[in-house]
DNA sequence: GATGAATGAGGATTCATTCAT
DNA sequence: TATGAATGAATCCTCATTCAT
């Protein structure tokens, strides 16, 4: 969504100004940040800024793709085909997340706020985007478990997806905030015992509840 | 939070207030609520705004320490004591939350909204607030069934409420934004699929994942 | 279209926004009219100009509204009622339109300028307004004069009312660009020509043209 | 007004640029038109542009005149010489008018809105070429018409000039807006009725106004 | 205690023009 | 000569807060 003028720029011009942005977003969120740190913060004119982007949303849904793609690599490069189980592959895909936020904190926040602009016109214009490492992230891999006859028949795919991204959510922000969370390698208990109890359930066997 | 002169106004005026302010608060969230737009709605004068409250920052508190009383209101009015199971227990607990948000749905706004202002300092200053119907909410509860030996021995019982209070939140958010659910009643499958799955598991017994 | 509070500002400042306002639209014109100059003319701030008015255009609107009452007044003034003849009454609706001029120039510059608004959308919102002080103040007076049988049946009373209101308005800009012209009286016999030329034809009784 | 580099340009080249401009300022009027816009239009770079015309108001000056001269084109092309009556001559030049407005409606619109712009400092560099266009065009005809006795004495050449000239811009732009008027020959009837009005006036022999 | 006008820094965006390559 | 990025003052408008009455 930026104009060719902004690709055409020097690779160290662009990148002064999707730091800025970056973290004007992340810190601030869409409508609150202000484009004028934004270039005080790039070192370019305000002008210049208008040149690159038509406006702040198209600046915001740029940096949004950015983010989630970059998300989505980290997720791809787990190799998943090579995965079997399905909860191996929950924490997989919830560490291949985590690494994503750990080496990409400010990005991380802007992916995790997106649920907040739900409501906003923006959110339509970005949701193509925001699917594919969201919801899809699961539905697929649940289906197939349903096939191999791996997941209790009374569960409900649509639900346990949700239960999912959101858990990927929470757990996301528990990384980001817990200040005490140096490496995503700290998480890793967390994650397995998170996706343990989604995968086991919490109840004791044999006892009823 | 406010000042002593809000609370010797007559209850009348107090509402009117109140109820623009949830108005603005639940539709623009916290930093596009326009302190005009509430002094216009609540038929004061502004400059009598800023004499029942030192800012906006201060109605907020205010009005997010309402929607969270209210909502235990509708927490403690289940009497939690004469539920035994903990599977019931959380399936009641999630009904009761629903209700509010049905008969409160811009209280339920606000409350929903309120882990989006996480990054922010005005957090801070209610999380004291949060915390009571938040995670705490789960917290006692999963203890007494650890005790009960009701649970696995494995299971984190801090990530495990903070799985059910997100997990709250996520079917609150789902009540309040699909047109199609006209009441609590409608939920309460979702809520069963989702605590069931909680409690019981992804996996079907017998099968390796 | 002002706001409460504009009408319930002193007198004496309301006339500073609405003589630098004049000043404005009356030498830049609608676009090029600032609003940043008009709020220095009239000292106030530009905050305060947005508590009077909800933007540039309702200020406009406001002015021009002005100015084409300022103009009726003229024109209803000189009591049509006791004037008999057309081409007495047109050399009066005349006087009267230059003596509106004469004594504000500002206003009838506006007035003057609104022709070439024609094209855009704050025109759709002034015309009924226009339309009083524009053609309709020649189309009864000529179906009058029809019905005495004092026009040519050949008449098109359509296109004769415009071309009144077209000489009518450049009476006007002839006047306000005319530097050696002091005072209304020196249109007298300007007026005098162009509408005896109306009257009577340009054609010498007897000549073949 | 433009640079030799202009004139040193392929036809095609300075063709995009005219019709570029032409459009904008048509479309937009003098103080709206986009040199943006018209860069982007016709293909060239921002900096090709000011190699051509050292600023917006030398390719606006250019425009008009190109407008202007093509305007008398139509009406030189009219042979006069060949006509002989006054009516009949008034008749044909506004015939040619419309057939250059028909032909060219944006040149057109920017000479109609050529009044306009007097009260700018732009006018009077264009004042020369606007004459020659204007009020010139009746003067000499009214001279010789005053000459062979076939005009009222009281009248006065320079007033009826105006008010010819006047008319002329009124039919134009009446064909301009009018949208159910296809082609000149429509505008045929409008232009016989107000001539006809100017030559012969309003009022029927024999009455006393 | 009530009122509502005043404030001004800040918001996003536009645009003719310049200048280095 | 062609290019297109850079510039920055100017545009309209918003809004929480203050203050005089």
């Amino acid at each position: 969504m930026p104009t060719d003028t902004f690709f055409n720029l020097p690779k160290e011009k662009r990148n002064r100004v999707v730091k800025a942005a970056i973290y004007q977003f992340a810190s601030k969120g869409y409508s609150k940040a202000s484009v004028t740190q934004i270039v005080h913060d790039a070192q370019i004119a305000k002008g210049s800024f208008y040149q690159y982007f038509n406006d702040k949303k198209s600046l915001y849904k740029y940096i949004v793709k950015m983010a989630l793609d970059k998300k989505l690599e980290y997720i791809i490069e787990m190799d998943s085909s090579k995965i079997d189980g399905l909860y191996y592959f929950l924490i997989q895909i919830n560490i291949a997340i985590i690494r994503f936020a750990e080496e990409n904190i400010n990005l991380a926040r802007i992916v995790n706020d997106l649920p907040n602009m739900e409501q906003t016109y923006i959110y339509e214009e970005l949701e193509i985007y925001h699917k594919k490492s969201g919801l899809n992230l699961f539905i697929p891999r649940l289906k197939k478990a349903v096939q191999e006859g791996k997941i209790k028949p009374e569960v409900n795919i649509h639900y346990a997806a949700h239960l999912l991204y959101n858990s990927s959510l929470f757990i996301t922000n528990y990384f980001l905030e817990e200040k005490g969370v140096n490496s995503h390698k700290d998480m890793i208990p967390v994650i397995e015992n998170i996706i343990g109890l989604i995968i086991l359930g919490i109840k004791k066997d044999g006892g009823e509840s």
